[in-house]
DNA sequence: TATTGTTATACTCTATAACTATA
DNA sequence: TATAGTTATAGAGTATAACAATA
């Protein structure tokens, strides 16, 4: 994407006035590459979400085991862990709180005497409705300047990286 | 994207049969949303870059600095921090690393006493001319399932968002 | 008074090793 | 022996407040 040629990018820019300061550096060769600009534009994306999201009291994570639960029925940390690539360690503390909060409920597992089944509690069912509503929302807004043929075809250039 | 109708999506998919363990989890709610897709697209290609950069030494947010450095010589630490979007007490130890191993070397600004100037030594030139190969050598293994062109289409897309 | 660079610090996120109880 | 869940802990990454030197 960034050539040797000095081209002039969409976006209106002068040509770097030597301004009195603040003035911005030549980032062409960052901007060339996927995993800077998928960082980039993920640290909007979940800064709107944590805004958004704060009203509920869940974070990004909260909110992907609570919605996965909601589809879930029943999953295990081990499945949570395995579909969220993260590591049991880390995940203990969350279903913890998720439980205290009166959002989650453990159960025994069905066939394993080991694993423990997770269920949402019906206040849990009624905050991951309310929250998943307001992501979609978010995420539109977020989104904002892709259109919906633009913004479908951004996620599935992103899952043929990571799926 | 995850409507309540239950469709097939893209990718071939057993009906979810009922495996001994480890059977994997409908996540298709988050794989609808650009915020997580960008997550998990990052942390490939993030993973694959910290194991192509570790033999220079460099993680991403150096790798950055010196690219920046590389194509912004006198660039001062406030400059960085804005192009990077970082904060500048967590620049501190890392430009003062970067010092000590001989890559950028700090000058006096010229125009103002409280600036300093970073310039990239030889040592430091070098270093990020092959770092840079390297980097677009393993961004396009990477995202090798994507086309020179969608590449470029992804990469529009997202600098759509944060641009 | 405002800004650059800095120190100290705290909080979050992520990672590893080791334990328990079940299988 | 292997796996699910847990504990403790260490290391990154990121955030804020406050200070000195200069503008």
């Amino acid at each position: 994407m960034p050539p040797p040629t000095k081209k002039t990018p969409a976006t209106t820019e002068a040509p770097a006035a030597p301004s009195a300061r603040a003035e911005r550096l030549d980032a062409r060769v960052l901007e060339g590459l996927v995993g800077y600009n998928a960082r980039r534009a993920w640290l909007i994306v979940s800064t709107v979400f944590a805004d958004r999201m704060a009203p509920y009291g869940l974070k990004q994570i909260d909110f992907s085991v609570l919605s996965l639960l909601a589809h879930n029925p029943g999953a295990t940390s081990r499945q949570l862990c395995n579909t969220l690539d993260i590591l049991p360690p880390n995940l203990v503390n969350l279903v913890a709180a998720l439980d205290s909060r009166g959002l989650i409920e453990r159960r025994p597992h069905p066939h394993d005497g080991r694993a423990v089944g997770l269920h949402l509690t019906p206040a849990g069912e009624t905050l991951i409705r309310e929250a998943e509503q307001a992501v979609v929302q978010l995420e539109t807004e977020a989104s904002s300047r892709l259109s919906t043929r633009e913004r479908e075809t951004l996620i599935k250039l992103l899952q043929k990286i990571y799926l």
